[in-house]
DNA sequence: TGTTGATATGTTATACTATAACGATTAGCA
DNA sequence: TGCTAATCGTTATAGTATAACATATCAACA
């Protein structure tokens, strides 16, 4: 599992970015520099990163130091599917599965913060069942299971 | 589904207070004035609430009203079950099955900001499939479905 | 009874997260 | 070129949460 697992990190970033970039011109979408460099920056690690932590990074790459900079790029990526948001962090993890249409759910380690993602069944699951009887219409479901990677068993 | 039917609120509000002293009482707990008003609180409507609107209703009933005298009864609250956090709306919602064990799912309406608890099988599903084959361990799941509640329906 | 340790509260200050607002700039297109 | 929508720069502020430390309460128990 992607997150968990070692892997060729570099090409992790360079598909991604790639595909991104593929994405947006497609669609008429403009990966501007700093939307792009965050979409690099979460790509770097595969845990969810803070607003603030990013923008501290932005600001040492020479971009403005306002956490609108940070915020209007995230949003832009999390809108098009660059990457998602974790509720329960308050943060932001790049997607792993971009340009397919998707579902997540997250697997997120609390000693060391490493986030995995997989796809989601919440919809067709029980509460789906429960949803559909009682006439609520799922949007949107947010999936975060928290507990300790496979990397982190046995310490604690 | 309680939150989205009509129902005897009032019931509602006594029988859950009433389990939460019973429980306190036998296992040693203190549900002091406090911790009791913001159960009370939540208890009060079927929707989340954030932890500064349960601040204002303190200060209003005599509470002191500082931050903390909130955070600390729903520390509290939430620690021992009698109510939940829902992350996505950094907001609180009384538990409706205290004293069972249980692994809560929502529903939130995105309308009307209902919100309807229902079981979680997040850990037995497909995501639990994934997380055992991959060895991560899970302790706890987020679970909670954005959408439209059955009496918003048709309106947007 | 008096000590002690655990728990809870009062209070001040501060950290962390996110958005409003508005003007300047730029990209894409008729 | 001129128009329009999107993006960016910047300042200010709103909203959420915790650190830290002093005080108070209470039960266990020597
Ligand atoms: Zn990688
Ligand atoms: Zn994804
Ligand atoms: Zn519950
Ligand atoms: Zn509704």
């Amino acid at each position: 599992m992607i997150g968990f697992e070692h892997h060729n990190h570099a090409d992790c970033i360079s598909t991604s970015v790639e595909a991104a970039d593929n994405y947006c011109r497609t669609a008429g979408l403009q990966l501007t520099p700093a939307r792009r460099r965050v979409l690099e920056i979460l790509l770097g690690e595969h845990r969810a990163l803070g607003a603030y932590d990013i923008l501290e990074i932005l600001a040492k790459n020479g971009f403005a130091a306002q956490p609108p900079v940070a915020y209007r790029a995230l949003d832009f990526l999390v809108k098009h599917g660059f990457a998602h948001r974790i509720e329960r962090l308050n943060a932001f993890v790049a997607c792993a599965h971009p340009g397919i249409e998707h579902d997540p759910s997250f697997l997120l380690c609390r000693i060391c913060d490493a986030v995995a993602e997989a796809q989601s069944d919440a919809a067709s699951g029980r509460l789906g069942k429960v949803a559909e009887t009682t006439g609520f219409k799922i949007e949107r479901a947010v999936v975060e299971a928290v507990g300790v990677c496979p990397n982190c068993r046995g310490e604690t």
